[in-house]
DNA sequence: GACTTTCCTGACCTTTTTGGTCAGGAGCGC
DNA sequence: GCGCTCCTGACCAAAAAGGTCAGGAAAGTC
């Protein structure tokens, strides 16, 4: 139940792309205002071009940008593409699982799980990242100092 | 964001205990009744022993019980005893990251994401596994078939 | 057309984690 | 003292995590 350096990465080298008006942005330069080993960011940002999130071009002058609008990119997305799906028990959907005896009911507890990290993950887009201005689901859920407090 | 084999197979065994009325059960029992291999499990009771979920006895008769009525006990409890700290960013936690440029309200939507998962694992007891009647967080989310979709 | 720049790709590497197994010891009950 | 069951550490193989390296291929510039 970790994010992984990967999807952090990913995740900040988007937002650095939402965040850049006009034309494509060099590896380097998204590698240095993250603090992202350059070469690991490259195999990542290969990636999201893989799926489509991103486009790139090569040579002077080019770089990566985003493929589509931020508005439209949801963290799951990148998530997704970086670390395969979410929530998976075993390496399986929680909905594939069968449970026995007195595990039965711990299907539907994994269901809500993901249910609930979707809830997050697929509400936030990168434009509501680089603003600031987060959806209501996150803004309610990091009011709270509890939400802060380590355990 | 996947469930370890681990953490599955330790709230599986101890639902079987929360279940057990009475007296110690034998590892080789749990095992069975939710297949999971013995000796691994076994480690697993050790490390839920140490956090002071579990209580064991051996010798004939002997075997392992809840330490705490199951009422009591979460899945979060179990699932930090075996995999460690919920939400960790590169192992670290969500608070204590620091983000520039772009991404600094990433932080933000780690600490929702944190908040959801513990909403769903703090709130759901061993009893209430058991019993099947979860508490009102689970059964609003399970009941979207939005939530059973694989994606 | 040569040269530079930047992405593209696969191979490789080390360390940690995952998911176990094995062998023996220690305590408990009879 | 004997059998049962937990307890513990060592070990192991495979995969994942987190990178690095070397070279190739397109795009733009002179």
């Amino acid at each position: 139940m970790r994010v992984s350096a990967k999807a952090d990465y990913a995740v900040r080298a988007a937002a650095e792309l939402a965040a850049a008006e006009e034309g494509p942005v060099k590896g380097e330069r998204l590698a240095e205002a993250q603090d992202i080993p350059l070469q690991f960011l490259e195999h990542i940002l290969l990636e999201l071009k893989h799926v489509g999130i991103v486009r790139a071009r090569r040579g002077a002058k080019g770089g990566y940008w985003l493929a589509k609008p931020a508005n439209e990119i949801t963290i799951a997305d990148i998530v997704r593409a970086v670390e395969g799906p979410i929530a998976h028990v075993q390496s399986d959907p929680p909905e594939m699982i069968e449970y026995r005896g007195n595990a039965e009911h711990l299907k539907e507890v994994w269901i809500a799980v993901r249910a609930n990290l979707r809830a997050v993950l697929e509400h936030v887009t990168l434009a509501d990242l680089v603003s600031g201005e987060m959806p209501a689901v996150v803004e309610e859920l990091a009011a709270s100092p509890d939400a802060w407090a380590p355990r």
